[in-house]
DNA sequence: GGAGCGCTGTATCGTATGTTACGTATTTTG
DNA sequence: CAAAATACGTAACATACGATACAGCGCTCC
């Protein structure tokens, strides 16, 4: 079986005449980052023509040299997506069924952070943290419980935390409560809610701050947003997972409760004596 | 000091205006493939318009576009020399408040699941399928979004699924219903509930099976308990975390649906059909 | 040694791509 | 509330890119 370009090459490359078997090698040495330039510069790198470059991707059996460009950029893409680790561990042997979970879910976790930066993070936990405005948390069918779990925790350490809960008709109303001081945060993942959709449309007409939690294919939410966390959420089950997010959302109580450090203290102290 | 065009857009994408601040976390979401791609490709998946594209590379300080995409190319070069080396979040020396949270948690993880058998969950997921009996969840004052999580998928590949929610006085009323045949999921963690002792107690003594998650230190209700699942929940925060538990849950969702495989395809196709 | 075939490069063409100018909408500021 | 500034998209433009036709050259095989 077949299943990257470069073995592609290595099978065929035996019955390619000169010019183009220079081609060949000339990809090869430096996979596949020439094969994503254009035709003059590959050609030139490898010191033979453009029609010859072209000859050599036809005789690959594509079509033209941007199918050719689009399959090796999947290519990349799809090793880009599972890091190097799992190379290293095999795939673990005695491969019941909570391994292969597991490893998905420790990548998706470790691919998440690695497409979010601390300086986002720390944005979004700036605004969460501004007392001047009041926060509101929303999900999806299955995610609205990652956002009762922020809401539990955000709703310790400082007034004004409000999850959505119940009816559609019942959120709207709140939107009358919404303003440009305020954030909004938003957890919604394939398949999209189109509830959620209109919510937010109107709430970003008020000028409300969006963060918004969502897939790696972005929610349609994503336009209205002002901060995306784009969450892997692939792993060998029927389901999605929410377990990247699940660790997102944690990590940005952790880093709130640090900035409101002084003011929350006092009121969790306040707070464990009224319980 | 800026290395990576990652970083760079983190550091810039606070000043940009909404579209160009869209175009940066589309390149985010899938860092850097759709970067690779034409400009239509990149401001057809952004959702902006092909100048917006280019205002946004503008303003991250290259001359075109093309100088914009060989700078990516280089960078995806290097990366592929040492794929040992993370280019693009460098392990935060300055000790980011993301590393080292990121690293308990997924130590976290597989601490959990190391003292976790796959006989043990396969149990459990056996246990969750048996349609004879009913399914109670129920969580404490921030594990409870968990167990309403859990309910909420498994309230779609089975009937019989029921989040215990609201007041105390309310659960209790339901022990009514509870028998030998059903099974009861707790989620309590440390500082321990005695609300959910109490409930725990009196639903053992009608026979219920009782399925619990905690912390290492484990909940007195492990006493009652057939099952107990003893997550780690340590991490660099003011908060435990519940990420651990959270896979756990999402395994065992995942176990459970496939046990019911043949059933519950059925029953999942019913329910797309009525919404 | 000559004829035929295949490989390669030059030159040209059409087009998809990046670029720019301009008008409209939106936001900000006094 | 008015006015200026900024941001965004539509549409026209130029260019650089990939594709193709064709001619020259070398190689092989009779």
């Amino acid at each position: 079986m077949i299943s990257s370009i470069a073995e592609l090459i290595a099978d065929r490359i035996g019955a390619m005449p000169a010019g183009e078997r220079r081609a060949a090698q000339t990809l090869i040495a430096s996979y596949p980052m020439i094969g994503l330039k254009t035709v003059a510069e590959f050609s030139a790198a490898a010191g033979v023509s453009s029609p010859t470059i072209l000859r050599f991707v036809a005789r690959l059996g594509f079509q033209n040299y941007p199918e050719f460009q689009s399959t090796l950029q999947d290519e990349l893409a799809a090793q880009l997506q599972s890091p190097a680790i799992r190379t290293l561990n095999p795939p673990s042997p005695g491969g019941g069924t909570v391994s292969p979970m597991l490893e998905a879910t420790l990548d998706n976790m470790r691919e998440t952070f690695r497409h979010l930066s601390d300086r986002q993070l720390a944005d979004i936990a700036a605004r969460l943290a501004d007392r001047r405005g009041k926060t509101f948390l929303i999900g999806g069918r299955f995610t609205d419980p990652l956002a009762r779990y922020m809401a539990a925790h955000l709703a310790v350490i400082q007034p004004d935390v409000f999850h959505l809960a119940g009816q559609e008709s019942m959120w709207r109303d709140r939107l009358i409560d919404m303003g440009k001081r305020d954030v909004l945060v938003i957890f919604d993942i394939r398949r999209y809610q189109d509830s959620l959709v209109r919510f937010a449309e109107k709430a970003h007409q008020r000028g409300v701050q969006i963060v918004l939690f969502t897939d790696q294919w972005l929610s349609p939410i994503a336009r209205f947003a002002r901060h995306v966390i784009a969450g892997r959420t692939a792993v060998p089950s029927a389901w999605d997972s929410s377990a990247a997010l699940f660790v997102v959302a944690e990590t940005l109580i952790g880093a709130v409760t640090r900035q409101l450090e002084a003011d929350g203290a006092r009121r969790i102290r306040e707070m464990e004596g009224l319980r």
